[in-house]
DNA sequence: CCAAAAGTGTTCACGCTACACCCATGC
DNA sequence: GCATGGGTGTAGCGTGAACACTTTTGG
């Protein structure tokens, strides 16, 4: 065996997991059940197995939550100050994810002792976790205006209103409506669904959906996903 | 003991060192005296000890080969792909730094087999050695669009040609030299020296150096640096 | 008819681009 | 004087910001 010497530490993933609704960016948080810290709030965690890569348990950890698969997923950054964890040295991967509230069952959340806080409503979190989702946020923001990411917190169809309300959320503040339409509009990546959500106006809006393969094609082609100015 | 039953693992840093010189950005490359892998280049790594965080690790690593402190030094990524290293089990998280190459003893450098390697003439390298250059580097050429980090590669004096070679060196492209230095002078960071170099052309250019309170005070007053359209 | 959200048009100012043009000086 | 890099001027175009305006339809 070569390395030899070396110390060994245990690693976790946390997940922070960001969902949409009723207007407000939320993030999924775990009420922990074992010591340390029992009964605060914290991130979504587990330890690392020494069969899988870091990508592989943090998927893990969001599978055995949420039951989701085919999650957007992105590693954040690794936290290693050396007391972090109050009761051993733990190296942690964080990692951020964006969930379609409206797809899955809200009943599996209960008998996990998870629940949805609003971002702007957070409790304080245990260890370094709110250091974390400060991380993430700060990510989250800069990557949504230039990824399309935001589609992955939206059903499959959605207005272009609801978009905006999105990315209102995100930003916290409010965007112009015809600007931010136009601008999406230019890009040419949504496709027009020929249904309309009549539950917002009385007009009705039209119901969009967003086009993954136009994107791939154009991203090849030097284009570049852009919300900068919004 | 808590997180009883978990496996431990083996931890490592590797650091992304880049300078630059004669026009040329270059990455420090370290030629491996030890097995595996042994004869061939890699990035220059260490492992993670009991009493430190990944950052101290970094540092130290990075001082052991250069002598160098205060150096910009950030996070890239942690890789744990579970074959990655050869010869056992090792998450390894990454680092990249700027150095700036005039400021210290190149003797110290053939003592230790390292040795500076053009960016576009690299050789291949060990393990994923060469994925977490290609990450460096794509997130080189982001940063270095929004924030001041290029100053870290030049001298503390520079003409502002010299700052643009630099750039064209990262964007491996030709930028415009009057709207480049315009750009620059507009955001109001660089103090200009009473002195001029004259080596690089008769009528002589003046000096400049970064000041890093001004960026500090706009910083705080929600100006951000952007070189986005140079 | 009115309210309210969807969606379109229009104007203005600013900033990037491209390129022409001076400046200073060593040869 | 002329070549060379330093440095400035400027016209044109594109785009974001602001906001007025039209469309649709349920009440």
């Amino acid at each position: 065996m070569t390395y030899t010497n070396h110390e060994k530490f245990l690693i976790a993933v946390d997940c922070v997991i960001f969902g949409y609704s009723d207007g407000f960016l939320k993030l999924l948080l775990y009420k922990r059940d074992f010591e340390p810290e029992k009964g605060n709030w914290s991130l979504m965690g587990g330890f690392l197995s020494c069969d899988e890569t870091l990508d592989m348990a943090a998927y893990r950890v969001l599978a055995r939550i949420t039951g989701l698969r085919n999650i957007y997923m992105e590693q954040l950054g690794t936290f290693s100050e050396v007391k972090r964890d109050k009761a051993a040295r733990v190296i942690s991967t964080a990692y951020y994810s964006l969930i379609n509230l409206e797809e899955y069952d809200q009943a599996v959340l209960k008998k996990h002792g998870v629940e949805w806080f609003s971002i702007d409503e957070l409790p304080g979190l245990i260890f370094d976790h709110d250091e974390i989702v400060q991380k993430a946020l700060k990510r989250l923001k800069r990557k949504a205006k230039s990824e399309p990411i935001g589609f992955e917190l939206l059903p499959e169809k959605f207005t272009i209103t609801q978009l905006r309300n999105l990315y209102e959320a995100i930003y916290q503040r409010e965007l112009d409506p015809g600007n931010f339409r136009r601008k999406l509009m230019s890009m040419d990546l949504l496709d027009r669904l020929p249904y309309k959500d009549m539950n917002s106006s009385k007009k009705g809006a039209y119901l969009y959906a967003f086009n993954k393969e136009k994107y791939e094609i154009l991203s090849g082609n030097g284009f570049s996903f852009d919300l900068a100015g919004v």
